[in-house]
DNA sequence: AGACTCCTCCATTAATTTATGGAATAGTGT
DNA sequence: ACACTATTCCATAAATTAATGGAGGAGTCT
């Protein structure tokens, strides 16, 4: 009869792997570009130790791989499909758990803000009507954007105000469905009188849609 | 800030759900149909309190869904997401993990056994050119089989060789792409001279793909 | 070479998960 | 009500996983 045992402990190797919030988080900031250990550790609140084991194991689940330049190790997503499990695991999460819609609510805020589907955006941005910000990190952004949109970290944003268009609608988006950012800068713009929405989900679903990437400034 | 951290938390509740060899042996055997809590144990080698304990993970991590019926307690995959999840799991794995290919080699056999697509296998349905015959247990055949297949639950196979056809050609399915039952059935029928192969994936990766599925006998 | 940075490896402890056997519960049949 | 079946709940022991601090390795700079 064969080991099928093995064959399932080798599946059941990249469940586990998921299976610890800290790593997904690690997953979450990964979806959006390679890092190194210590930007990861940082970001993700956790010790440098904990961070490379946590790395590790999804290193051995063959979820991310490695890149050495110099003193510093780069990881990454080990692959588009990688990418796709991530997110269906969050969609699957939250079609069937309560849970992640209270702590979503806990998390990004009262679901006030006005959401935008990525076809509307296309069509708006064909059409000129908006102004696209990406509001994640500097890095994130360079790493590859929205065509055409500006960056604007969202720490940054009420210093730069002056840089949207007082009258124009602007939609922020972020790294994805669960991601702040957007929520923030929105009811930030809000505050200032500016008409301004976000899109509903963010970079890790756009590349996922297989829609165009700018990778330049 | 809010807390991120339960977020991530109940999406890594999904992930740990996923991140053990018996429930996903469980899950497998769920993707081919609902069954009783007892039937399942026996047939992923349980006893029933840790079949019971497995099962209560799934569906607290939203996986599963039950269905009281008399003293019996039957359970279901709670979703198209989830069954499609678990194909993306196996994908991820069977791309990144040299594992797989191992514990695969080891379990299924030789890589010797022909095969043929779903693409394959409806172009020479259309074609009359072959039997179809599922393989599965009967109880699997009922929820749901290829139009047109025959039931020959493996075990039978030798005894009921007279119901196919001499001089055609066989093609076998089972549960899906990591299932033995096909290559054994295409193995026993080739050692008995006739011309057999084995459709590549299974009823799993057929559900998924949105093609047909048949229920009555 | 020597000092320095970034990361991984190792060992320890605390926390979590798994398997198992016995008790409790829900439903059925007499 | 009683016996019976199918399942879940509970308690325990064994195994696995997670966080942390210190030692070791790889690469860079002077």
């Amino acid at each position: 009869m064969g080991d099928k045992t093995a064959l399932f402990e080798a599946f059941a190797q990249v469940g586990k792997a998921l299976g610890n919030a800290r790593r997904l988080e690690l997953m979450e900031l990964l979806a959006q570009g390679e890092r190194s250990v210590e930007i990861l550790a940082a970001a993700a609140g956790l010790g440098l130790t904990s961070a490379s084991n946590h790395l590790q194991v999804l290193r051995q689940a063959g979820l991310v791989a490695t890149r050495r330049q110099g003193t510093k190790v780069f990881y990454r997503l080990a692959g588009r499909d990688v990418a796709e499990l991530w997110a269906l695991i969050r969609q699957v999460a939250a079609a069937h758990l309560a849970e992640v819609d209270r702590a979503r609510a806990a998390y990004l805020g009262p679901g006030d803000v006005e959401q935008i589907t990525r076809a509307e955006l296309l069509r708006r941005i064909r059409d000129g009507d908006v102004t696209v910000v990406d509001v994640r990190p500097r890095e994130e952004y360079a790493a590859g954007h929205i065509p055409g949109a500006l960056s604007i970290p969202v720490d940054e944003l009420l210093d730069r105000l002056a840089e949207l268009p007082e009258d124009g609608t602007v939609v922020a988006y972020c790294r994805g469905t669960y991601c702040v950012f957007a929520h923030e800068a929105v009811r930030t713009l809000l505050a200032h009188g500016r008409r301004a929405m976000r899109l509903e989900d963010g970079m890790l679903e756009w590349r996922l849609a297989g829609l165009p990437v700018a990778t330049a400034a």
